[in-house]
DNA sequence: ACCTTGCTGATAGTGACTACCACATTGGTA
DNA sequence: TACCAATGTGGTAGTCACTATCAGCAAGGT
């Protein structure tokens, strides 16, 4: 795809100076394919699929346990399948692609207020998935707001995970970071890696 | 100042539809003039300067409490002093304009991205107000995760009082976010409005 | 052969933002 | 009064992301 070698540009000659006609040229395309397949520049970077992903992972959890229990695990649970599972024919998935993509997101202000917004939607994701009471705004208020705080221990930990360019076990790193905002007993320790 | 006739613009008009050349020459400027208050369109509507005051008020806290503990109750502190104390003298200050300045953020994506962005220095500012012992970067890592866990639960009470119009009490809905986030006994009820 | 569908390309714009340079005002000094 | 540095302001021209509109063009079905 165009996306593999836009990233790979934008790490070798940084984000800003890498335009989108360089990428359209060295791709062999014009500007405007570039711009039909990738709305904006950003989004050449940001392809965050995982929402249905952790939906999944969600649903799988147990309705008793407690919201940050259930939504934690199941982040966790995510980021094993994302990390643990690299397909060799997909150059798109993979811990270096993936973490490619994090470092760039993490250092360029622009991605980075960008990734932060794809966290709108996936706390959305997540709160549908939970939605036991869909019609209590007061328990999709609760909701909310534990996924947010969620969501913002994993990326604590996925900044970590870049800083350290991967050497240590996302899944864990995660569990860490649950464990120091929400406490031991809030975490589910069974699936963490 | 530019700022308050921006975003009154922004309301009006819509924040893509208002270009700065339409602010600047309502204001009597040159564009030019506009760029060099405000390095962005953006930076006319975000301008958060609490970071200061949450620290001022991690630095009030016991270290023998929990993390979590520590930093809820400040930002609930510094939400009561900024939505209690509106300074008739001073047209930014005041609930309708941060009010109206929010709802801006949370309506318009490249807002809500940039003002999600803040967080990164506030999150930073709460770790070195904490910084009780900065040396081990174990400690900084659960200090990142906490607090970015309690920012984003306050962030969810500020969509919510946004959405209300801030007809609820601002310092209420942060408690009430913490303690979905986080439990009833890890939230300090003292200084709760 | 014919037509629909969907991907692609070119042109000409808008608007945010950034050089670079020139002008005006202020305030201190002699 | 004359001189000078500092600061705020304005103009011009340019880059670049992104959009709107129109024109091919190849694939596939009838």
């Amino acid at each position: 795809m165009i996306q593999t070698l836009a990233v790979r540009m934008f790490v070798e000659r940084g984000y800003d100076a890498t335009t989108v006609a360089d990428i359209a040229e060295a791709a062999g395309v014009a500007p405007m394919t570039v711009y039909r397949h990738f709305p904006t520049k950003e989004d050449l970077v940001l392809v965050d699929q995982n929402g249905p992903l952790v939906a999944e992972h969600i649903a799988a959890t147990s309705p008793a346990q407690p919201l940050v229990r259930r939504i934690g695990s199941a982040l966790v649970a995510a980021a094993a399948t994302l990390t643990g599972g690299a397909r060799p024919d997909d150059p798109a998935t993979g811990d270096t692609f993936l973490l490619a993509r994090l470092q760039l997101m993490i250092s360029t202000p622009a991605l980075r207020a960008r990734h932060l917004d794809s966290h709108y939607a996936l706390q959305q994701a997540i709160v549908d998935a939970l939605a036991d009471d869909a019609t209590d705004p007061d328990a999709a208020f609760r909701a909310r707001a534990a996924a947010g705080a969620c969501l913002a221990a994993m990326h604590t930990a996925l900044v970590r995970w870049a800083e350290d360019d991967g050497r240590t076990e996302l899944p864990g790193l995660i569990v860490q970071a649950l464990v120091a905002a929400f406490g031991a007993d809030a975490v589910d320790v069974d699936p963490a890696g």
